[in-house]
DNA sequence: ATGATTACCTGACAAATATCATATTCTAAA
DNA sequence: TTTAGAATATGATATTTGTCAGGTAATCAT
């Protein structure tokens, strides 16, 4: 397995600000997973006793409601950190993460990381800025959950995945996700879902080959409401 | 104006690490400030330069919708920190913060702040801690907002601030909001919100005089769905 | 290749919620 | 105290969204 102080990955979360010697006792201890499609990484109310680093794949961070339906609360991609909120908190964690196609990560210990917490001012600085940035986003969601429509909400996630995570050669966007998983970020029923993306396909706002989509018309999604 | 040392509210939020000494020079050097009921804090998108300690009062803070309606996305109370996020991340406020009687508060400016957050670790772990905590609580905003009914949110915001905020002596909610705040709660209509809350005072589970609400059957509003 | 399973799609209807109109009650300022 | 303006209340109706029911198409393990 890479080091960690060379890998790139890190360049996109907060472990770039550890210093070369850190990076080393982490990339030590660190140990690296694979996750199937589908499979669980870990699952809402289980103790984390470290944070995963996505070095490749997607997956979707999700919470069970009351009445039985997950809700995707985040998609998470290479070079994203999962289960820090768990970590920081010292508490179980609130979400479940399940991988959305084969993913790779590295698994850093508790242990490992707290000591450089507790050490480096820059590092503690920027995991607090990324929760900070995280914690935008979910009011921003909050105020989209509670103020607009599905249509509204459907066509703001399909800009939000191009313009996050892109495209392929193709343009189509580079996440797959299923009606399911669509009706779960925007929070409706797999029905609703089916219906929006079908009427924005005869639309001409998007067009769809298999479960892949491609945004031909940005502007108009931008629109909707 | 009290010293922040022999200050009870800092009980309630992470200043509780400060020592004594970083406690006296935040002390001689914020402010205080008194702000009527519905008087503006602050408005998103200004750079606020510090943090607000609320000594007493309440106070809504909400995110203007694309629709042009405003969306509560908290409320604080006396020992709550104002503008933690904008000055971790550097940025300008992603929301507003309203009086909704009136308050009192004390302002920090944040070069003082921003000084125990580099020198003072178990500081910056509170902050980090309350972060995270304000990030789990969003998590499960976004789920209910996303998967549960109208009625069902409202039951649980009037349980929720009967549970955080407690009562008056004579058992009303000790936070009193207009039917309007209750809708920008709940994400809903003022008519949808008014139409549920006198619903719930002919089935008995709350009652009312003026705007003051009494709960009177808190187990009634739990199975509301 | 084939059957079984899952994902996707569509229609019909029911339920929840928004909107518009209008009336009533409360409240704060003159 | 009076009174204009705001907040609350309620009805009628339109719109959005959910649910159930029945399909077809894609995918997977054998």
């Amino acid at each position: 397995m890479s080091k960690c102080d060379s890998c790139i990955i890190k360049e996109f979360n907060s472990l770039k600000s550890l210093t070369r010697d850190e990076l080393m006792r982490v990339s030590a201890c660190k140990t690296g997973k694979v996750y199937r499609k589908g499979q669980v990484i870990f699952e809402e109310g289980e103790t984390l006793n470290g944070v995963y680093c996505v070095r490749d794949g997607v997956c979707k961070l999700t919470k069970l409601s009351e009445n039985g339906k997950d809700q995707v609360v985040k998609l998470v991609v290479k070079g994203g950190l999962l289960g820090k909120r768990s970590l920081v908190s010292d508490q179980k964690t609130n979400l479940s993460a399940v991988a959305l196609n084969d993913m790779e990560m590295c698994f850093i210990p508790k242990a490992e990381i707290m000591k450089d917490l507790s050490k480096n001012p820059k590092f503690t600085m920027d995991v607090l800025k990324e929760m900070a940035e995280d914690l935008k986003e979910a009011d921003e969601s909050l105020v989209n959950m509670a103020q607009k429509s599905v249509k509204a909400r459907t066509a703001e996630i399909l800009l939000y995945i191009h313009d996050h995570f892109g495209t392929d050669t193709e343009g189509f966007l580079s996440i797959v996700l299923s009606r399911e998983d669509y009706a779960s970020i925007v929070g409706t029923a797999t029905e609703s879902a089916i219906r929006i993306l079908s009427q924005f396909k005869k639309d001409g706002l998007i067009s769809t080959s298999g479960k892949r989509i491609k945004i031909e018309d940005s502007n108009g999604l931008k629109w909707i409401e």
